[in-house]
RNA sequence: GGCGGGGUAGCUCAGUUGGUAAGAGCGUAGGAUUCAUAACCCUAAGGUCACGGGUUCAACUCCCGUCCCCGCUACCA
């Protein structure tokens, strides 16, 4: 591969582009962090590129399998089909509706793409490339599944994290494969996780270390710091073989005799769906995907780097015969009002509901949610925000710029293109020019950089350079006057006159300008511009940009429409109610935030326990007891460490509540305490029992006590 | 506690390889104007560039330390 000779390419020299936006995850809809931080910009890229008349595909889909998805289907009572048919309708509409311009936006769940994600596996396979182990496997016996990696925390073996995921331990960064959890436990059911045996594929990603380092590290230095810093990160912590396939029946069948009930792996199959997308689109896919001069793009969120940054081209590597990623711009995440999107906590702002609450008003979002992208750290929107930006940006700028040239047109020069005199042209009109020709390279430049919300402030600046020129010009204090007819002498009247046409001939050759510069951004607006200059798309080709003959002399224009409409206090303060009391408070453990990325694929509901007898109950030695110191424990933010009265022993416990309680502040206070559990090392302190505590719904945690003071030690049935 | 990313005007952010760059937009305050969706245009205020050291003739920009924010993660048997 191209490794190293790729760097700063000038433009134009890759025969053909290949967009990817991360597969949104099909067990909910999108929300304006899933847009602002992967399709708006992917889009604006995109339809950069189609301007540019490059040769470019841009693909997507729902990414349809993974445990959460049989989960959610398990506890809603239907098919895993049923769910990802409900929200990859919804999803693909959003974007639809968004103007997210996919060649394709595809599905996992098809044909194609278990064909093509079969045939990959498979050949990986006959090369021997994967490492064929059978092991025991943890399973759930309450849940009677077999546990995803995602399903079982533990103690990570590399840097001693017990809480570890089975596919990561995001403390050190190493991958991991459950089997190498220590005290592995299941965050389905609570159950503790029996071994079975089973056989799976592992995939050696340690091989492909060295050539990742001199890939990425050397290779890529352009990319984001973001992402080059994680790819060090992961890098330097060491790989290792991580298992590809799954024991599950939702997914993509392992291709082989011997793999019934198995499947590959979610995240060795999602961005195979790159691939499937884009044979399912064109019969020329191989020239997108194997091509040395295609330019692979991928646009994610932050928690996808590892997949596409690591594994996926380890993947690709090892298959051979495709390109690899140029360039994977990833964005931080997008908070709301303030706090993090969580799909729980319903803490976000769905593009469907958006939709029906704006008609009309798409690329409004499109403008605040790129403006404002968190290109280089997490952003904030706000809906103030959201109508500043319209009301004094594309309103007052944008908007009233092309309102005010169309309206002086039709005042003054009779609704056509007046023509542009050069005799009477001054500094100030080269001046103009000059700006719209530059506009025009800084915004490519900045796109091409992936920098998009420069490129747009870029766009704006040029009307509001409009503005400032048809100010300067004051073309309505110059008298109009009629043609003249016959001999026309020079005169001020007929000097004014030019300069009247000077002023709304360039204004409109600008306008005509700012429909090209705009159209990445904004299509629906860029649109309408052209209706109104009735012009035909083909003026969009980016070439015209920069350019100030784009319309003729004479041409009659149509009467202006407003191309935005101001946000008004009320509609604000609907959606910021709409907002807070939609939001629900969800218990602190529950309280794993949504990301902007697409592909949160945990669930961590806890589950009803289930019916015990009292024998169970009688097992429980509670006791009332007594605390008679508490300190923090070091290096532990959660942690105090007790000592505890029983009236027949004085005891350590050591007890998660230091978010809760001061230490100070709870010494005296009477308890109840589990004082038969098996003692426990927490932070290198061993814990004798535990304190019992009730939860609010805040999350706030309170002690169980008795009403009045009673004895240390007494029992409590 | 670990890893990663950040801390620059009220807000959102730019600041290239260290040297007249401490900047932009919005917001605010004045002014001017009326073609325009009470919009536009002009002007102004304001920041010890998180903090403390260090390197240097010179640091927002390099080094060390500290603090704070965000994400993931850890300790709540």
């Amino acid at each position: 591969m191209n490794i190293g000779e790729d760097k700063k390419a000038p433009l134009g020299v890759w025969g053909r582009y290949l967009i990817t936006a991360a597969l949104p995850y099909a067990n909910g809809p999108v929300h304006i962090g899933h847009m602002a931080g992967v399709y708006v910009p992917a889009d604006i890229y995109v339809r950069y590129l189609r301007a540019q008349k490059r040769d470019v595909v841009f693909v997507g889909g729902s990414d349809e399998h993974g445990v959460p998805i049989t989960i959610r289907a398990m506890k809603e009572g239907v098919s895993p089909q049923q769910i990802v048919d409900k929200y990859h309708a919804i999803i693909k509409e959003s974007f639809e509706q968004m103007g997210i311009s996919f060649d394709i936006y595809s599905r996992t769940s098809n044909q194609v793409h278990h064909e093509t994600a079969a045939a990959f596996f498979k050949k990986l396979y006959d090369e021997g490339l994967f490492e064929e182990k059978e092991t025991e496997q943890y399973y759930d016996e309450n849940a009677k599944i077999f546990l995803a990696d995602r399903y079982i925390t533990g103690t990570c073996p590399v840097c001693s994290n017990p809480n570890a995921y089975g596919d990561q331990c995001e403390r050190c960064g190493s991958s991991l494969s459950p089997e190498l959890l220590i005290n592995p436990r299941s965050t389905l059911s609570d159950a503790i996780p029996v071994k079975k045996k089973t056989k799976h594929w592992y995939f050696p990603l340690q091989n492909y270390e060295s050539w990742l380092k001199e890939w990425i590290l050397e290779g890529h230095k352009e990319w984001k710091n973001n992402v080059y810093g994680q790819c060090k990160s992961w890098l330097d912590n060491g790989l290792q073989s991580r298992a590809m396939t799954r024991d599950s029946n939702w997914g993509i069948k392992v291709p082989l005799p011997d793999a019934e009930g198995k499947v590959l792996y979610v995240w060795f199959d999602a961005p195979i769906g790159y691939i499937s997308a884009t044979k399912e689109l064109t019969p020329q896919w191989a020239d997108y995907w194997c091509k040395e001069d295609t330019k692979l793009v991928h646009f994610i969120g932050k928690d996808n780097i590892v997949f596409h940054c690591i594994i996926f081209p380890a993947m690709l590597k090892a298959h051979g015969n495709f390109v690899l990623p140029d360039n994977v711009p990833a964005n931080e995440f997008l908070n709301i009002e303030g706090d993090k999107v969580s799909t729980s906590r319903n803490w976000a702002v769905w593009v469907n509901e958006y939709v029906k609450d704006f008609p009309g008003c798409e690329d409004v979002l499109r403008y605040v949610l790129c403006s404002n992208a968190p290109e280089t750290k997490d952003n904030d929107f706000t809906w103030k925000d959201f109508q500043e930006k319209n009301n004094s940006e594309l309103v007052a700028i944008f908007g009233n710029f092309v309102n005010r040239t169309f309206v002086l047109m039709h005042k003054l020069c009779n609704g056509k293109v007046p023509p542009l005199h050069t005799d009477v042209m001054d500094e100030t009109d080269r001046i103009l020019i000059e700006e719209i020709k530059n506009a025009k390279t800084k915004v490519e430049n900045c796109i091409e950089e992936y920098k998009f919300r420069e490129a747009l402030f870029e766009v704006i600046d040029l009307a509001r350079k409009g503005n400032k020129y048809l100010q300067e010009k004051e073309p309505w204090k110059k008298v109009p006057l009629n043609p003249p007819s016959g001999g026309a002498f020079e005169s001020d009247a007929m000097v004014n006159h030019k300069l009247i046409d000077n002023c709304i001939h360039l204004c409109l050759q600008l306008t005509a300008n700012l429909a090209i510069l705009i159209n990445p951004f904004l299509p629906f607006t860029s649109k309408k511009l052209l209706h109104m200059l009735k012009v035909v798309d083909k003026i969009l080709d980016w070439k015209n940009a920069g350019k100030i003959k784009l319309l003729s002399v004479g041409y009659s224009l149509r009467p202006p429409e407003l191309l935005f409409r101001k946000i008004e206090d009320h509609e604000l303060s609907y959606q910021v109610e709409k907002l807070r009391s939609g939001s629900i408070k969800s218990e602190p453990n529950n309280e794993k935030s949504e990301k902007m990325g697409t592909n949160d694929k945990s669930t961590n509901q806890p589950a009803n326990k289930s019916t015990i007898q009292y024998d169970d109950f009688a097992k429980l030695d509670l006791r009332t007891g007594t605390i008679v110191s508490a300190e923090k424990v070091e290096k532990a933010d959660k942690l105090l460490k007790l000592l505890i009265d029983l009236g027949f022993e004085t005891r350590t416990i050591v007890s998660g509540i230091a978010l809760h309680f001061k230490p100070e502040e709870i010494v005296g206070k009477q308890v109840v305490v589990v004082a038969n559990l098996a003692p426990r090392k927490m932070r290198g302190i061993e814990s004798n029992g535990m304190i019992l505590m009730a939860e609010d719904k805040e999350g706030k945690l309170h002690f169980i006590n008795p009403d009045d003071k009673i004895n240390e030690g007494s029992p409590v049935t």
